[in-house]
DNA sequence: GATTTGATTCTCT
DNA sequence: GAGAATCAAATCC
């Protein structure tokens, strides 16, 4: 299928394709802005996967196009989406977006007084505003049937920025990060 | 078995 | 800008 062909290949390739896609979890649509890139086993220290599989980041290591949503710092959740083909282990960790769709619900889950703009601005806002916990995990975002759907752009934008990734200890100088220049929606940078 | 760390965010100073 | 919240996985005895 053409939308699994466009999320394979070199995760740094595939994660700027998903700038400007759509994440829909029921009645929360969020368009994306901002993703980071993550490799495979041995490829990039800052990656769950790269020690090999473990009981959390298993989902990592199946075929494209699933959720991996883990749960960190005791109290976040964070989505991801798998690329590559089965095995490959790599990620791209969904960093913010526009809540386009199911404000008033979004609004809810995180907070009558968080500005509109800030609802998904950062991977555990992005998570929270549609309702994303660990019963996501492991879900094929490009299946009709699921409660979690990917709705790719007919055409991948041309206009995108790359940078460092946002709170890594190691490989901070790789530029894996990637955003929509301009968006008031893309999360500040933070080095760690 | 114990300790440290983390793809973070919120609150208070 | 610093500190807290809070837990699973990773890393050390």
């Amino acid at each position: 299928m053409a939308r699994l062909d466009r999320l394979t290949g070199p995760v740094e390739k595939v994660a700027p394709r998903l700038l400007g896609a759509v994440v829909r979890s029921g009645a929360v649509a969020i368009r994306l802005t901002e993703v980071e890139a993550y490799a495979g086993v041995g490829e990039d220290e800052a990656s769950h996967s790269h020690r090999g599989r473990t009981k959390r980041n298993a989902i990592m290591f199946g075929p494209a196009g699933h959720l991996y949503v883990y749960f960190t710092y005791g109290m976040h959740w964070c989505a991801n989406i798998v690329t590559g083909v089965e095995g490959t282990a790599s990620a791209v960790l969904l960093r913010a977006g526009e809540v386009v769709d199911g404000l008033e619900l979004a609004i809810e889950r995180r907070g009558a007084r968080v500005p509109e703009k800030d609802l998904a601005r950062g991977p555990a806002r992005l998570a929270s505003a549609l309702g994303l916990d660990g019963s996501a995990n492991g879900l094929n975002v490009l299946d009709p049937a699921s409660p979690v759907r990917l709705t790719l752009r007919s055409r991948a934008v041309k206009e995108f920025e790359a940078g460092p990734r946002v709170g890594v200890a190691k490989e901070a100088e790789r530029p894996w990060r990637f955003w929509l220049p301009g968006e008031p929606t893309v999360s500040p940078y933070r080095r760690r």
